[in-house]
RNA sequence: GGGCGCGUAGUUUAGUGGUAGAACGCUUCGUUGACAUCGAAGAGGUCGCAGGUUCGAUCCCUGCCGCGCCCA
């Protein structure tokens, strides 16, 4: 005998009970052995500081769909779990502990600091792979992955060599995008554009300074070439940064400053003597349209400075403070006041003093677009250092191929253009940060000049045989090591089992806001070192946000915690809720906790009616093999349930989980329990009912793994002495079977319920109680089921027949397509409340058969629709014909 | 400035070249053998605006308005 199910539903205890049950039994590892198709997804590995939050969720719902569904069907499957290092947000973390204890980094020394990280990873760093089985991934623990193990640092540092040797790794001065917080480099896409208000300084450079200002350089400098004084005015939003200005340039074709073309000016308060250039760059429309050019501190400026030889005076130090390091010492001496100032307050001091000097002409406000730092958002400086850069057209071309020639699909499709838009303005990718946390560079210098490439620690200089080699301080990118994970977890360089069976990967799962960090460098390094894609598809989702669409952030405090809601409504309940929001487009969500209760209440009806099944039969035969149905409830449902499995199996295989996820709950919902299990209660047929719900759990288990596996162990009575094979985890995927799509069952049961609704219509209307019986008379060619319609809407007696006494008087009347259904209701009826509910309802039947009638009688429908759509009209404007007719009677007999 | 996307019931949205679906909320009724975390019924939509293509447009095309995102 079997146990009945409890009355309630309780996810802590059976999550966690199963979860540990799978892992123990091995489920989530492949089959080594298998000759099957292998079905693969590495993890896109969150930071290993992270916390679950419902971007994680939403992804690993979504891979862990996608491997329970191949599981099922029968594919050799592989989730590679793991973490990433996250350079600069791992290392804020640990500084930010650090600065608690009142220590900086610097205080412990690098070596300390590292080790302390690894401490700190140790301690804290499994947090977010606790929280995904949290959540039910049926990742293969086993094989996790971290991008600092020995394997994966081996992996970089060959990469790094290799790409060296073939030319595509080059070290240079550029200017870069420097956070002066994290004190570190960071590429283009790490800098986010936020616009901010601002000013604009309109300042006049002249060959008349303030007579304060005069310097010794200056003094010999002609006055505008012996032409007398000369002046010209700048706009610029860093009016700070004229310290370091080596020219003022304005367009060639500028009418307005054609006599300046050739001529010096003295730079305020510095009193250097720059030159006037003349560039195309320079916009005529914005601001004065001079601009002063700062080759040190603005990328832009930068480029001219290069095409004009300007000198690049740096006035930062890493910290974004003042420095006259490369100023001349008379010009220190005028602008020492500013000395040592952090960049904004310079800003302010130097506004100050150009005021003072007369030099400032105007200030506009003015938004532009500040960068900052996607860690810190600090604002990012502009700054000239040496960096490490990936050449990155040959890997660029090669990556866009992949895709144009479709070795590579994203899906949606749309995706494809932002990536390859992305791809054709690649810039070099600068690859080094100043930090101590990641892969340290391996090259290192000799005091002979040397510079050794080696994935090893040299021992000697190859050139001198010196001993004393130094290594580059620098790191890695984070994204350097993780543009590998597809085939770095697998085992690359070596040639390993794994990454011959599962490389390439199948699916890669993945919202669209790393298509640029990471996807595009995974398909890179793919082509690149593989010479085969890393994976086949990119699934690409939309952000989860609030309920009025936005970003759910700390700082705006709108943030909904995945392990919240686990704790208190279980993970199927939050899986369900993720996957039912996903639609088509990859659009962003908006999660609200309607959405939450909705997905609550589904799994406790999940619950419920497999109660009832498991009462109904104590021990349900659930095989792969579907049940002869006997009666047409029977037929209906089985014709439904094959029909919903042949549209769930084809939608994820389409990717469109989330309109899987809704076809099931209305499938269960409306068709399962509203209908059938009513009906069962009158025709029983115990087979069918657990059948199909045997068969709901395993279309069911992809989404909501917990309770679908608690029930199927319940129902099954198997509760007490559980095996690893009876694992729904490894059931078969149920196919759907064309035999038992029944069209004339389904169609004989929709004109039932019609008619079941109708008579609930009229007592409805008429407020008739439950607990009132009422008789009904209805006019049909159908044998309809009297005993269920007695049931489903409580009636004493029923008479089917084939015309109806045009005197009848006392009847509420509605009419379907099948049947008209009067219900006689002596006394109760109130005539002429039944006669403007007829008339509406004719009303609105005689719009639609004007309509259509319209368009019948148009002679161009006629000659140039399809026969189909012709046939369709006729077959409408028949059936509303009909029962206009049916009801003008009632309506005149009344 | 360039690109992408969105605008459908009070809210969140699905969807299709041929009478617009759902969920939540709302109103009314209801405890009938799993479920009040429930059931039944109802109200509620000029499918952003203007043109065009078409026999027919919410759907395809163009423009405009509004919103969002990415890139410069």
């Amino acid at each position: 005998m079997t146990q009945e199910m409890p009355k309630n539903y309780n996810p802590a205890e059976v999550e966690q009970k199963w979860y540990k049950f799978w892992e123990e039994n091995g489920l989530f590892k492949p089959d080594q052995k298998s000759k099957a198709d292998p079905f693969t997804i590495v993890i896109p590995p969150p930071n290993v500081t992270g916390q679950l939050h419902m971007g994680h969720a939403l992804d690993n719902s979504l891979q862990d769909v996608l491997i329970r569904y191949k599981r099922m069907q029968g594919f050799n499957t592989l989730w590679i779990p793991g973490t990433d290092h996250a350079g600069i947000a791992t290392q804020n973390v640990v500084e930010k502990a650090l600065r608690k204890e009142g220590k900086t980094k610097d205080d412990l020394g690098r070596e300390k600091f590292v080790e302390k990280v690894w401490e700190w990873k140790k301690e804290y760093g499994g947090k977010i792979t606790q929280q995904l089985r949290r959540l039910g991934a049926s990742c293969d623990w086993s094989r996790e992955r971290f991008t600092m193990d020995e394997g994966l640092s081996k992996a970089v540092r060959r990469e790094f060599v290799q790409l060296y040797k073939e030319g595509l790794i080059y070290r240079g001065k550029r200017i870069i995008n420097w956070c002066p917080r994290c004190g570190t480099a960071l590429s283009d896409i790490e800098v986010e554009h936020t616009p901010k208000k601002g000013k604009l300084w309109h300042i006049k450079y002249s060959t008349n300074p303030h007579p304060l200002s005069l310097s010794h350089r200056e003094r010999d400098v002609p006055k505008g070439q012996g032409e007398g004084p000369i002046s010209i005015t700048v706009a610029t939003t860093r009016p700070e940064t004229m310290l370091g200005d080596t020219a003022v340039a304005v367009n060639p074709k500028d009418t307005r400053y054609k006599h300046l073309h050739g001529k010096s000016i003295t730079l305020p308060l510095v009193g250097r003597k720059i030159p006037i250039i003349t560039d195309d760059f320079v916009d005529p429309e914005f601001g004065t349209g001079a601009v002063k050019v700062t080759p040190a501190h603005d990328p832009n400026d930068y480029m001219m400075g290069e095409r004009h030889n300007l000198p690049k005076i740096n006035i930062l130090t890493p910290d974004a403070k003042i420095t006259f390091e490369e100023f001349e010492s008379a010009e220190r001496e005028k602008v020492k006041a500013i000395s040592g100032l952090d960049r904004f307050k310079a800003r302010e001091k130097i506004v100050e003093m150009l005021e003072e000097g007369g030099h400032l002409e105007k200030i506009e406000d003015y938004e532009n677009s500040i960068g900052t730092c996607y860690r810190c958002k600090q604002v990012v400086e502009p700054y000239l250092s040496d960096q490490w850069y990936v050449k990155i057209k040959p890997l660029a071309e090669v990556a866009i191929k992949a895709v144009e020639d479709g070795l590579i699909k994203f899906v949606p499709e749309r995706w494809t253009k932002v990536y390859l838009q992305w791809m054709t303005n690649l810039r070099d990718w600068c690859i080094s940060r100043q930090l101590w946390w990641g892969h340290q560079i391996p090259v290192w210098y000799c005091e002979c000049n040397e510079i050794i490439v080696s994935e090893e620690v040299p021992k000697k200089c190859p050139k001198c045989g010196g001993t004393k080699l130094v290594q580059d301080p620098d790191v890695f990118d984070t994204w350097f090591s993780s543009a590998l994970w597809p085939f770095s977890t697998l085992g690359w360089p070596d040639e390993t089992q794994d990454l011959k069976t599962y490389y390439p990967t199948s699916v890669l799962v993945t919202g669209y806001d790393i298509i640029t960090f990471w996807v595009s460098r995974m398909i890179m390094t793919g082509m690149h070192f593989m010479k085969k894609e890393p994976f086949g598809t990119v699934f690409i989702h939309g952000l989860v946000k609030d309920k009025s669409g936005k970003k759910m952030s700390k700082s705006t405090g709108n943030v909904i915690d995945p392990l919240e809601i686990i704790d208190k409504d279980g993970a199927d309940t939050l899986r369900f809720t993720l996957l039912s929001l996903v639609v088509g487009q990859g659009q962003d969500m908006k999660l609200t906790d309607d959405r939450v209760r909705e997905a609550k209440s589904f799994v406790t009806k999940l619950w419920n009616v497999s109660r009832f099944a498991q009462m109904t039969n104590d021990k349900c035969q659930m095989s792969n093999k579907s049940p002869i149905p006997k009666s047409k409830y029977d037929k209906w449902i089985i014709s439904r349930y094959n029909k919903t499995v042949a549209e769930v199996t084809a939608l994820i295989d389409n990717f469109e989980v989330g309109e899987a996820a809704r076809k099931l709950y209305s499938f269960v919902w409306h068709d399962y329990c509203d209908w059938y299990v009513e009906f069962s209660k009158q025709n029983p047929n115990p087979q069918i009912l657990s059948e199909v719900l045997g068969g709901i759990l395993k279309l069911l288990h992809p989404f909501m793994p917990f309770i679908t596996e608690e029930i199927y162990f319940r129902v099954k009575g198997q509760g007490a002495r559980v095996k690893k094979n009876d694992s729904i985890m490894i059931q078969e995927w149920p196919k759907a079977d064309e035999q038992l799509i029944d069209d004339k069952a389904e169609k004989e049961i929709e004109e039932l319920k019609e008619v079941i609704s109708a008579l609930r219509r009229i007592r409805a209307e008429y407020s008739i109680p439950y607990s009132k019986e009422i008789k009904a008379i209805i006019v049909s060619k159908n044998k309809f089921d009297q005993e269920t319609i007695k049931k489903f809407v409580k009636t004493s007696e029923i008479s089917i027949i084939s015309k109806l006494e045009e005197k009848v008087k006392q009847v509420a009347t509605e009419v379907t397509s099948s049947a008209q259904v009067h219900v006689p209701l002596t006394g109760v009826i109130d005539f002429e409340k039944e006669k403007a509910r007829l008339n509406k309802e004719k009303e609105s039947l005689e719009t639609n058969l004007q309509r259509v009638e319209q368009r019948l009688s148009n002679k161009k429908f006629t000659d140039k629709a399809p026969k189909e759509a012709i046939e369709d009209a006729r077959a409408q404007k028949r059936e509303f014909a009909e029962k206009i007719k049916i009801i003008a009677a009632r309506i005149k007999s009344l």
